[in-house]
DNA sequence: TTGAAAGCGCTAACAA
DNA sequence: TTGTTAGCGCTTTCAA
């Protein structure tokens, strides 16, 4: 009847109920024949107890680590950091009901070290992807190494498992509202080439607005790279002007504000992605909105799907909201 | 010769060797006595086919699973995602020394489920909490869970292992630096209370400061609380303004520059934590620097050490640097 | 439906 | 200095 401190083991549970080890093991994983009733006997005396298997010994016996690693890259800007939290958020909240822990890994270009300590070391059962890069190192080498992964985002690879949203039809249709406002000339200032979506929002901006005049600034990264892209739109005499991702926006807006320009009736602006970072601007700003934290779910239990062996789509691609806002009036 | 897919074990090695597992077991872990000769060849080896432990047949030997875990909160400001993210690396890069994995959690208030998980399945060794509240459930779970941990940043609690930077010290000179430019009234905005360094910078203010006269505006989270807090030191009739972070800071600046304060001509602004944040603003601003990186590798090396049974001191403070700027001239 | 026993890959007494 | 052997706690074949 003593509580020792010593952590109780499947056997304990099996003295403790009179039956065998094997008995615990196959009530816990539901595997193998057993009566409904010893089984119910064995759940209700662990719930009663807190008895937890050991994840090592579980590990041990079926080369599993039930760990997932999520990876990102260690020197993102202020503004992606909000959306990798959210999209982890997600993430944990997925893992934890399939009673997976997450690894956090980070990798930098041309560094991705902690990614193949975690995989060489077998310390994960699969890994995913926080984002994708156009010519990604961390994605060639999963793919050498035959651990399941999945990536958030897109990828040219087909092979690849991917999780994304629907940045094509989304960026198309906002644009496409955008054109029926009749501007003059449209501008759009997109990010960093390297990585996927920039292009992928570039192609819906394109499909959707046709055939109004436009222009197209990429790789805007830095502030003084935006800056510059502003004073192009202004000089190509666009009265519109679409930004990539919130940050883009962000310096695009206190730009204008600077110079003077009105929002909405010099320039009407409108972002292909939403945050924190823009929410409170004045006027507030047409954007599209995702859900970060359901594409790190659905990524998480791909991943589990995938690594358990079950059937699993090669791409999936989740939904948007478009918001129109008063930047666009 | 024939290479196959299965991974190798310590027996491979040992057989490949002509030698016992315990004796290439001894080479990897250099316990035991063994001659330097047949420990040399056991290394050459494994280096060669690159052999590696399987972590849970070591884990469950060991009773350990060389995996730590970070905590943080799940609900972050943007201003601090940059922090916790700088710390990370720290940590990750501290942890990867001395091979071990890190876990992620988020908990959030009145929500610890996340950590009792990784706890209760022992899934990782220890725990470092990546930031403290006054009054927090994180803590006390941890202390009563008995498994080792260190926070990041100060705690009330002296039983609990703390690495923190040396606020009061920082706080304090930079608030005696600024006394020394003859201020007429000086005020302190400060943040959330809960958050312990919020009252350690205020006492490091208040310490430095003195006897000039002083305002301090506590609590200010939102951004209308802070531009509050400006309009009180405003009316106060300050010279001078010291924000608690830089968040704070960067509204605070939005809004004097909205009225037309310049700065420093009319108000000398000082922040005592700078940040990507308020970087690019001009003029440049003065502050205390730290770094996280640092803060974060200190607590996972006390953290591993503790685990490992070695002595570690309860407290740890790191130092700092006044940057002084142009918005204190 | 249940149990005995072997095995997952590693460590550590204890012997040699 | 090295090897033998018995675990660590769980799963799973095979037999009952």
């Amino acid at each position: 009847m003593e509580e020792r401190l010593k952590t109780k083991t499947i056997e304990d549970v099996a003295n403790a109920l009179g039956i065998s080890k094997t008995t615990v093991s196959r009530s816990i994983s539901g595997k193998g024949r057993i009566s409904e009733i010893t089984r119910q006997k064995v759940l209700d005396y662990i719930a009663a107890t807190d008895y937890r298997p050991n994840p090592n010994a579980k590990g041990l016996a079926n080369a599993r680590t039930y760990n997932l690693a999520w990876v990102i890259p260690g020197d993102s800007e202020l503004a992606s950091l909000s959306f990798f939290q959210s999209c982890l958020q997600g993430v944990l909240d997925a893992a934890a009901q399939q009673d997976h822990d997450v690894l956090i890994v980070t990798v930098s270009p041309g560094n991705i070290s902690g990614l193949k300590r975690v995989v060489e070391n077998r310390k994960a059962d699969g890994v995913i992807l926080g984002q994708s890069l156009d010519k990604d190192m961390a994605v060639d080498y999963m793919k050498s190494s035959g651990l399941p992964f999945v990536v958030v985002g897109s990828t040219y690879d087909p092979e690849v498992l991917q999780v994304d949203n629907d940045h094509i039809s989304a960026c198309s249709e906002l644009s496409s509202i955008l054109k029926m406002k009749k501007p003059r000339f449209v501008t759009l200032i997109g990010g960093d080439q390297e990585i996927i979506v920039n292009t992928t929002r570039r192609q819906g901006f394109e499909a959707g607005i046709n055939p109004v005049r436009h222009s197209v600034y990429m790789n805007c990264v830095t502030v003084e790279e935006i800056e510059r892209a502003v004073e192009g739109a202004l000089s190509d005499g666009a009265d519109c002007l679409v930004c990539a991702d919130d940050r883009i926006c962000y310096h695009a807006l206190n730009r204008l504000k600077r110079d003077g320009v009105r929002i909405p009736e010099d320039m009407r602006v409108a972002s292909f992605y939403n945050s924190r970072l823009t929410e409170d601007f004045e006027p507030s700003i047409t954007s599209l909105h995702y859900d970060p934290a359901e594409l790190g779910a659905r990524a998480c239990r791909l991943l589990i799907d995938r690594i358990e062996g079950r059937e699993v789509p090669g791409r999936t691609l989740l939904g948007y909201e478009v918001l129109l806002k008063a930047s666009t009036r």
